[in-house]
DNA sequence: TATTGTTATACTCTATAACTATA
DNA sequence: TATAGTTATAGAGTATAACAATA
């Protein structure tokens, strides 16, 4: 049996709620509730990537790799742009570079030049790349509907609505930065 | 004024719930509404994530640094040893030296032997990484309060519950993988 | 002039295996 | 034998700046 070095327990939960909830009381700005919600989401995020990231260890991709290789398919015969890529990903256009070169040693997609913009390289999935995204996306929609299935429909919901509300407040936080830097 | 390369529009929830929720229909197991929950995890973590590291960046720490750093600083003068940090960082022990060698290069943590079990070696916070501290949590807990003060309530209940029971969900599943190896 | 993509570089984080020393 | 920590190595991801080609 291979030996399993990480652990599967919530330790990190059980000591970060022992401690932490009477440490960060010498700050003044500390208040439980709202440091309890963003180590949930952090943890939980945490430990959701690790558990996907296991169940496609086996295709030598990362998660990360899947996502642009997802992006690249959907975006059919059309192609993306490194530009698209880049926005969508949010990294940056040297790194997508990158990140596009390895999926093209793996022979998972390919460039092309634009005939209408010669600045433009394209990159689109190969047969290669279709079929890998074929035989893993199945186990890994069925994870999701298999972990989601204890939420209700209501929680499901509640859950939606307020991560969209914690990430419009960041964006708008963004929009009032440029306003004034602008001015 | 300063290029901004990275996008704060929401334009990536805007192009998956636009092409996913049909896209993935193809594919037979895939639950709309699972899928969408994971998304906005993943993509709120995400913004959260960089707008945490970017608050802290005039540091030079990274938010696993600072982590860590604040780990070690609760554990006030008893220290923390490798092997803690590595459980509760989910990081390999190699790794842990890692980190650990960073901080103590920026004087910000020391090593010391253990008197007891002459294996560990114990790791403690100095006066230079405290002042850091002191310098850095107050306004990174202030913005968890600011970010966190349209929830009401009884939404921040409802998501540290959903995100609990999500995270427990996924440490069963390892659980039953252990049984089911060591029999 | 602005945009797209590339190159080069450096740093962080992660994963793995082999090793030392202690228990 | 098991545990704690280290060393070495390789790869992914990120951040930044300078550059060429094209619009």
């Amino acid at each position: 049996m291979k030996k399993i070095e990480k652990k599967t327990e919530d330790k990190r939960a059980i000591y970060y709620w022992d401690r932490l909830q009477n440490y960060g009381r010498k700050y003044k700005w500390f208040h439980w509730p709202s440091v309890e919600a963003f180590l949930n989401l952090v943890y939980t995020y945490d430990v959701i990537s690790n558990h996907f990231a296991s169940k496609i260890q086996h295709t030598g991709l990362s998660r990360s790799a899947l996502n642009i290789l997802n992006i690249i398919s959907r975006s059919d015969k059309k192609g993306c742009t490194h530009k698209e890529l880049s926005d969508l990903l949010l990294v940056s256009r040297a790194n997508v570079t990158g990140l596009v070169d390895s999926l093209v040693r793996k022979n998972l997609v390919k460039r092309q030049d634009s005939q209408h913009d010669r600045r433009l390289s394209i990159v689109k999935i190969t047969k290669n790349g279709e079929e890998l995204l074929n035989s893993v996306l199945p186990s890994y929609y069925l994870e999701m509907r298999r972990l989601a299935s204890d939420l209700s429909n209501d929680e499901r919901n509640k859950l939606n609505d307020i991560l969209i509300k914690l990430r419009l407040k960041i964006f708008d936080l963004y929009k009032d930065k440029k306003k004034t830097e602008s001015n």
